[in-house]
DNA sequence: AAATCAGAGCTAAACGTTTCGCGATTGAAG
DNA sequence: CTTCAATCGCGAAACGTTTAGCTCTGATTT
């Protein structure tokens, strides 16, 4: 059907391996380069990927597995790591595992399958072992916004402890002292990592955690809803509350509008991640804001300077700084 | 390095076709079929695809192309496609081209060379001829969203006309007469199908429509926000606004948080596509619902069939219906 | 007992490339 | 005029599968 090598070898009266290395970039005298152009173009010959992935090992495609594709922050990772790949030459296979952590190791099992170059993956569960075992094979990994203990790889992180440590200062220093946390689950890292900063900060103000002040949501929206709602109905509510994922504050503002709470002047909010929300609710909202196009730009070069054999300062683990953007949902207690 | 056929073959006695048979399903005998599920397991071997792909002419992938990664109307339909077809067996080359209609042609080109199974596309610019191009070579081709003039192709679409008449036709059986639209530019199928309701429902109601309350916006938040902004300037403003997808119906509500319109008191608002967003906003959004699961879903079946050779009813063209979700943001201006 | 047949396994070619090692050609150097 | 190196092209093997068509075995039929 389609032109093959051969047949333009037979156009131009050249050899297969003539206009191979023709398409690898190798030496042609002028005058056949003309001809293997125009024969191409005649033909309409195309190289047959499948037929070089074979010969070459190589497949051009890095696997990407995120937990969930309806998740604003995970997509736009994924939209910035198709940038720099696509430019590189490289495809990306996309899978999502729903957050479930037995579709994340068969989703994972069928990147591997399909033979792709590298994987850049957002972990979750305990997928730790089955990367463990493709990073011996020498597959090249790279780990995205979750560290995974005890595993060796390169590692590109949100500076989660500081986002958090930074966003609730800013709550104290204007005189909250009854600080609310809406909190992920123990299993995420992230989660982790930014209830570390809220319990650090208190003890550096030498402020006494409130433990019914943290409530422990499933970074969704409904969550977050309930986890609002429960701590506007505690005898005595907090003045402020942080809130550790953008699911999570989306269900926050929508228990802030039903229960008619006012924004800051009986609570003041500090949500995560996405800007345009920010904007659209009233007053805008103060957010932490995750640098979504530096973690794809970082994840996916990562990945091509390992598929190129550079093995400098491996494992590297990066973290990227967060940045507090302050608008008018919080209220100054001060004077 | 990885085991193939070849040592499953010299491990268990038998020749490669044995074994090349045993995995595509076909009989063998009890004992040997054992023998080499022992085989399988001892040395770990996993099809090479490639090699696969290279015989049978199938990379079992199929090529999805979508504007703009950053859009959760689109990437909603991609991850419901993409469900679709992992259960298949099918993997996805998930590719945007950022609004640009050069990129389109592009990234066309690069899933066609990809040797995908199957392409869908939301298509955007003149990449018509491109497809025909392709449909010629009879590779399955599914077009969502967007219908392509002068194409012959199956075409997955939401019933926009209707959705805008029934929205505007809300608005004004419940007393509105000024009806301001922020509609989408005019090359995209959507926006021209979604304007069209408007105009008809104005037609059926005898009502004429004064051009000043049509503006034309970009599809984007930013012009969502200016066309807001040039309505309520108007020396009359409308009482109710009809906007005709998602972004700008953000973009439009930044700017009735900025102006302090009280929805719907001074301005009664219909908005499109997200749900969580018609939930935080105040009052609650009543919305245009697209079914985005459906859309997905009928347009990763129909490459399927296609695949498949099931050319029943070529070229096929669905309409899924949208609906108007009732929230508190339209007045009823009745007595 | 001979003829027939089904089922299982095997041989070998093919898919479209890349690449190794060799031969041919050319032009410069001696 | 010979030699040598450099350049370019070629033949052939290889990558890991699938598959058409054949052989072989043993059971069934007559």
């Amino acid at each position: 059907m389609a032109a093959t090598i051969k047949d333009v070898a037979k156009y131009t009266g050249l050899s297969i391996a003539t206009i191979s290395k023709y398409l690898n970039g190798g030496n042609v005298l002028e005058e056949n380069r003309k001809l293997i152009e125009e024969a191409i173009r005649a033909l309409d010959f195309k190289v047959n990927e499948i037929a070089r992935g074979l010969k070459t090992n190589k497949t051009m495609t890095i696997g990407v597995l995120i937990p969930d594709f309806n998740n604003l922050f995970f997509t736009t990772i994924v939209s910035n790591i198709e940038n720099v790949l696509i430019k590189n030459g490289y495809s990306t296979i996309l899978c999502d595992y729903k957050n479930d952590i037995e579709l994340e190791k068969e989703k994972f099992n069928f990147l591997v399958n399909k033979q792709v170059d590298g994987i850049i993956i957002i972990p979750q569960g305990d997928i730790g072992g089955y990367i463990k075992e493709q990073l011996k094979k020498n597959i090249p990994l790279v780990l995205v916004d979750r560290a995974l203990e005890d595993v060796e790889c390169d590692t590109i992180l949100v500076d989660n402890m500081n986002a958090s440590y930074n966003a609730v200062e800013h709550l104290i220093t204007r005189g909250h002292r009854r600080i609310g946390i809406i909190r992920g689950p123990d299993n995420i890292f992230t989660s982790i990592e930014r209830l570390k900063g809220y319990i650090r900060v208190h003890k550096d103000y030498s402020m006494k955690i409130d433990e019914s002040l943290v409530k422990k949501g499933d970074n969704d929206v409904e969550s977050g809803y309930r986890c609002l709602n429960e701590l506007m109905e505690m005898d005595v509510p907090p003045t402020a509350v942080y809130i550790t994922n953008y699911e999570m504050t989306l269900g926050a503002i929508m228990a802030i509008n039903e229960r008619n709470v006012k924004v800051p002047d009986d609570l003041s909010v500090i949500g995560f991640d996405n800007l345009h929300i920010a904007r659209i609710v009233k007053p805008p909202l103060t957010i932490v804001v995750q640098p979504m196009e530096q973690i794809g730009e970082v994840a996916a070069n990562t990945v091509l300077k390992r598929i190129k054999g550079d093995m400098s300062n491996y494992p590297s683990m990066v973290r990227l700084k967060t940045e507090l953007m302050i608008n008018q949902s919080v209220k100054d207690l001060r004077g």
